[in-house]
RNA sequence: GUGGGUGUAGCUCAAUAGGCAGAGCGCUGCACUGUGGAUGCAGAUGUUGUGGGUUCAAAUCCCAUCUCCCACCCCA
């Protein structure tokens, strides 16, 4: 490899094998979705900044957002994520649309992150949202989802987990131990760190936002609470509802989960891969701000984003990623020669007009290479019309995972493949 | 944005303590001019990331730079 032009930095090539995961996935997310009656959407990849000023982190459109001026001079952002977007494409419509919508969309996203393993600067995401819905069967049924996709996968729940926590709880159980709103944030911070922190920085830091040592030490005891969810109406139905759909096997409570971003106001939720050494599979939970933000009526809604790249490893590290190969065409017809070329090819269009997928080869080399190649190309069945067979009407198909072969009628050949493959 | 590592054949990696740049896999050819996988034999692979420096001699030591990887930050 010498003076190659090379890639932008943090984008992935999808070569044909990993072309055929990419749309795996999708087939996969796109199953699920539809299965609990979601609709599929876009949005467009070009946003203007202001879109993203409203709401999203600070981190997120200062550093991570890749911004330019287009020739009209309008800050224009590849979209770093969607549920501004999304948020918009509802505020638009707000009247015209039928309550609560469930909409689903899988799509690139750009964020300007220095690369490393799960974290790429080009990925793609899906992205499910219910909106128009304050239920805890919303609730539910989002992580429902979520499960039944980890389920889909093939993740059993000794691999993955869906951790759940309320942020109205947390909301209400710091305020006992006199945690008001101005300190809420600062606390909800610590709280998500606790895991990412060593214990004595993790102390240190919460004298820092102004704990006492009293309350530190009930925040402790809080975080430790399993049963913590039975003080919340919400999530103790949320629950009940998982139950009935027959997943909570997938679910697992824990005070530790409030998610980072400050949009959340109710449920959240995260899934990790249960050995823990990734980053999360996803994240969501229910938002209410979101399209009044955006200038449209208040309306709550209740989804979340999977990233592709992090999914992708933990497959392949469990070994369930199916393996994609060669053509998908089974059917591999060869050239006997210069002069019999002709019959291979009208050969080959008859097949097709009958909708077997056919692939030929091109010119002339010795029968063993065109083997060699089929082979490696993944086709099941080859095809050969030699001098014999051209005079006789027939042609030689050979199974090439049982090393046999027959002779076929012409007339014969198209039921005689439809019937193997 | 901060910190740590890495780079040798298409791929995975060797090369004792500066001293002829190698192996396996893959690839090409032949055995096998009407048949793939298996086997055997033969063959081709290189600006050792790039630029400079030290030295009789550099893949190896020094400086710079780039790449990719890993962690932090943030998050899918």
């Amino acid at each position: 490899m010498k003076n190659t032009i090379k890639s932008v930095k943090g984008t992935r090539d999808f070569y044909p094998e990993d072309m055929a995961i990419r749309t795996w996935l999708y087939t996969q997310m796109k199953k699920v979705s539809e299965s609990f009656g979601y609709q599929e959407y876009e949005a467009p990849i070009l946003e203007t900044l202001d879109l993203y000023a409203a709401k999203s982190g600070e981190e997120l459109v200062e550093k991570q957002s890749y911004v330019f001026n287009d020739r009209s001079g309008q800050r224009i952002t590849l979209r770093p994520e969607l549920t501004p977007s999304l948020a918009r494409m509802v505020a638009t419509k707000q009247n015209q649309l039928t309550y609560p919508l469930r909409w689903w969309s899988y799509g690139p996203f750009w964020r300007y992150e220095r690369p490393q393993k799960g974290r790429t600067r080009e990925f793609f995401q899906w992205n499910i949202d219910m909106i128009g819905d304050r239920t805890p069967q919303g609730d539910a049924e989002m992580i429902a989802i979520a499960a039944t996709f980890l389920k889909q996968v093939g993740l059993t729940s000794d691999q993955a987990k869906i951790m759940v926590n309320n942020r109205t709880l947390m909301e209400e159980e710091t305020l006992k131990i006199g945690i008001t709103a101005e300190m809420r944030r600062p606390v909800f911070q610590l709280i998500d760190r606790i895991e990412k922190m060593s214990p004595e920085k993790w102390q240190e830091y919460a004298f820092e936002i102004g704990l006492s040592a009293d309350q530190l030490e009930q925040i402790k005891q809080m975080l430790d609470n399993q049963d913590l969810w039975k003080n919340s109406e919400e999530l103790t139905q949320t629950f009940a509802y998982l139950e009935a759909y027959g997943l909570s096997e997938y679910i697992q409570y824990t005070p530790r989960v409030i998610r980072g971003l400050d949009y959340y106001t109710g449920t959240v939720f995260e899934a990790y891969d249960t050995a823990g050494d990734l980053r999360a599979l996803f994240g969501g939970g229910r938002y209410d701000n979101l399209v009044s933000d955006v200038g449209g009526a208040p309306v709550s809604a209740v989804g979340f984003a999977a990233g592709d790249v992090v999914i992708s490893i933990l497959l392949q590290e469990l070994g369930l990623m199916p393996e994609f190969s060669g053509s998908p065409a089974k059917v591999f017809i060869t050239t006997f020669s210069e002069e019999l070329q002709t019959n291979s090819l009208s050969l080959a269009s008859k097949l097709r007009n009958a909708g077997i997928d056919v692939q030929t080869y091109p010119g002339y080399t010795k029968l063993g290479k065109q083997f060699k190649y089929a082979d490696k190309k993944g086709a099941e069945f080859v095809l050969i019309i030699g001098e014999e067979e051209a005079q006789n009407n027939q042609i030689t198909v050979k199974d090439l995972a049982k090393g046999e072969q027959t002779l076929v009628l012409q007339d014969k050949i198209i039921t005689y493949l439809k019937e193997k493959i």
